[in-house]
DNA sequence: CGATCGATTGATTCCAATCAACGTGAGTGG
DNA sequence: CCACTCACGTTGATTGGAATCAATCGATCG
């Protein structure tokens, strides 16, 4: 299963099991749950953009993930969040109580975590293949690729800083600044301001990917 | 919960299950289940150890992750492996059918496998702070501190070769050697054989690790 | 005893981090 | 409206650490 198909699963099962749910709007920067944090809701992305991050002693920061509208986050399946989780935009958030694992009470929540907890996985696996064994340029072009799948409209949108990609690459924000420059130089994208852009040669910046 | 406590409830929870479980030998080397194979059964090592990984295109290789004596793998949560299993030494494994997820059928077998996927989510996570941002000697000396965690005797044992720690730290090994041999010849571990070691000056080498 | 594979050590190169300066755009207040 | 600020982003110069290239060592096995 491909990441984007992970996300899709997500998205649509156990889809019910979020009608009714509490909302709660966040506004942006604001934490939605922090570290060490009681992991007893789930949360999905109902308008705006989330990333979880975690902290460690020495201030680096390393970001799990990004999430989008549609998406289901917060689920770690232990007793406490090794993530926080923090509102990049303006964004409202819906939220359901975990039932405890395989219970059978809640047949439709039951489903709902076990789709989270394998978009999760599959999460983290890329991640790692990401952070693993690659070049700077390679890095960045694969979430370039990432964030533009996820975009519906003509353009995509980054809807977090440069130090954020940073820190989900395991780069310095002047890498990333350097890449997406060369990048634009050498007509593969075209940026519309820092946040906005558009992929002109998708071929190309899937070979700089390198996968 | 860290990665040693999830570890601990991998081997405990769910125990009843594995009574009675299908077993299998695999001499050094083979593969236990191929990457992109239907992934329809999870697995325990009862002796010996395994690594799971990713092969990339280009030739590139990710390792997953190293199971010991009594941890669970081979649970990924999508139709399809995204690893593949190697025996790193001979080993035994046992093997059972998971069944459909949280369709309440076999509560032994439910709750082994909530157990499992939290396993490996914490793993994954801890994987990805390990890969992203740190030095090659921090890298390498968590990996000792893990190992040595991890092992019952007086002495520490390695099973995997120095390709296989390269390529699980995101490190070639002529830069896991050196670091090896830089930890050596600082007094914090003492090598008896490439594959054999004790930690010598425990906190010394935790600062090194520097989480 | 070679032969061979894995591991170590050394020399050099190169990529990304660091240090530093400059640009840019949004918001503020005179 | 414009000057100012301030955070964010880009670009440049230099350094440093890990990769690469290359040679040697060591252990296991026929």
């Amino acid at each position: 299963m491909s990441a984007a198909e992970s996300f899709a699963s997500a998205r649509s099962i156990g889809h019910d099991a979020w009608i009714g749910a509490a909302r709660m709007s966040f506004a942006e920067g604001k934490e939605i749950y922090a570290q060490d944090e009681d992991a007893d809701l789930i949360y999905r992305v109902i308008r705006g953009a989330v990333r979880t991050s975690h902290l460690l002693a020495d201030g680096r920061r390393q970001i799990g993930d990004f999430y989008y509208e549609g998406e289901v986050f917060g689920l770690e399946l232990s007793s406490a969040h090794r993530f926080s989780a923090e509102a990049l935009t303006s964004c409202e958030i819906a939220m359901i109580r975990r039932s405890s694992p395989a219970s059978g009470r809640d047949v439709q929540v039951d489903r709902l975590m076990w789709a989270a907890a394998g978009s999760e996985l599959a999460r983290a696996q890329s991640h790692m293949l990401l952070l693993g064994r690659t070049t700077a340029a390679e890095k960045v072009a694969r979430f370039l690729l990432d964030v533009q799948a996820r975009c519906s409209g003509d353009a995509a949108i980054l809807p977090m800083s440069r130090q954020d990609m940073a820190d989900y690459l395991g780069l310095t924000i002047e890498t990333v600044s350097r890449m997406l420059s060369r990048f634009q130089s050498e007509g593969l994208i075209r940026f519309a301001g820092a946040r906005r852009f558009n992929v002109v040669r998708p071929t190309s910046l899937a070979a700089s990917a390198a996968f």
